[in-house]
DNA sequence: TCAAAAATGTGAGTATCATCACAAAAGTAT
DNA sequence: ATACTTTTGTGATGATACTCACATTTTTGA
């Protein structure tokens, strides 16, 4: 454990250079940037950020796994977003003042990098660049979460998962051929958060999805066959 | 109607100023972009934008109300967002490339002022302060977004609809001593495409509502009685 | 390796809400 | 003022999907 640490720490600036927003920078901005940020790793399971927290921090994630949750009051969760590798999170509340909106859990071992406050502003008014690439990024989602609404007000719930299932091939899957393979499927409980129904309806649909032979199951893993036309199909 | 247009052009540099994304800039600046925008004028009911299209286009809203939809293949309708004086849109498909994501109609007779693509990244390259006044606006819709996603995900039709009417309110509701008007509430049929129910629930739960006595209806017009416990019953 | 815990599968009952159908009311135009 | 259109109100019906309950399977950890 210690190990992995102490290899990521060495290969941070190397990392950052790969993420998106940073991809336009020269590699001596990239390095005077990189120098302010701190690692940090998070065990499958663990709370990065609460709901109630001020948000005083910039995370990018260099690898793993991270879900975007609100609670409701009586403690149901809706997840929001699932984000991975060179995604990153925090900037909502950094940019708007306003606390936090959504809780950040790790759903797998998980290294990120963090930049304060002050840092991220800085940033954004030195290079102008970041700024644009940010925005960029937040279009994009911005435009998911309208298709998340869209999907959520119009479908049945057998197309809701669908949608789901293709929002985690996308951040999570790896295509071969035409199929796409997720290894290491959420819990239904995860996916049913993610599509707005319910635990039992999700198992009941990939049964059904399987036997209409869209999919094969294998215990934690999953096999989408044609995704073109899974995709099609669902959205 | 000409005379409309034409108090509205000598205004344009004035009316920018209380546009918060603007409202940084120096007058002078303020002047150099102003230059460079045109003034259009959109009945109610016409479309501004179709989903299709190519986004060349940056929107800012004078007056009036447009609504942000999402069509489906069999025709419904799924309201994003309704926008109002000094909200803008355009900005999506000119940052991330992609095609519109959304259709834009005047609900409202609408001043509108643009600015062509490249004019609008140059904006966003010469002055910093604007892209991240930018930032800002796009994380406050994006938390929007979220909550809508939430609203969608958990609640009952009542709820969702109560969330929607909080919606509407901060955007076109004028208070009162704790009260809130809604003066030309939208009709049925697009509070139920906001609130991704049918337009027959509304109705019944519009009566339900006012019979609970957490609103007052007068024709097209609406009251919130004590907004604040309006807020905290429905989210 | 085995027990306990967690996750998944599945049936039964039921509530919510969409849909259909049509009546009433409110706007609009001639 | 009147006819026409649009919007709203409301009952009846049925389907979808949620909840509850419990069996089965898989994973975890000692």
């Amino acid at each position: 454990m210690f190990n992995f640490i102490v290899v990521s720490a060495m290969s941070k600036a190397g990392h950052l250079q790969n993420v998106p927003i940073f991809s336009d920078l020269s590699s001596s901005d990239l390095k005077k940037i990189s120098d302010k940020m701190v690692s940090r790793f998070y065990e499958k399971g663990k709370m990065i950020l609460l709901e109630e927290s001020q948000g005083e921090t910039f995370f990018i994630i260099l690898s793993g796994v991270v879900k975007v949750t609100r609670l409701s009051d009586d403690g149901r969760e809706v997840i929001l977003a699932i984000l991975g590798e060179s995604d990153f999170f925090g900037e909502m509340s950094l940019l708007d003042g306003e606390g936090r909106s959504a809780n950040i859990v790790a759903t797998e071992n998980s290294e990120v990098v963090t930049l304060s406050r002050s840092d991220f502003l800085d940033c954004l008014e030195k290079y102008p660049k970041i700024a644009i690439a940010l925005l960029e990024e937040l279009a994009i989602r911005l435009r998911k979460s309208d298709q998340h609404i869209e999907s959520l007000s119009l479908s049945d719930s057998e197309q809701r998962i669908g949608v789901t299932l293709i929002r985690l091939a996308e951040e999570l899957g790896t295509i071969k051929r035409g199929n796409v393979m997720l290894k290491g499927l959420p819990y239904q409980q995860d996916i049913a958060n993610m599509a707005g129904t319910s635990r039992e309806t999700v198992s009941r649909t990939l049964k059904l999805l399987e036997k209409k032979e869209f999919l094969k199951r294998d215990g934690r893993d999953l096999i989408i066959y044609n995704f073109d036309l899974f995709r099609q199909t669902f959205s």
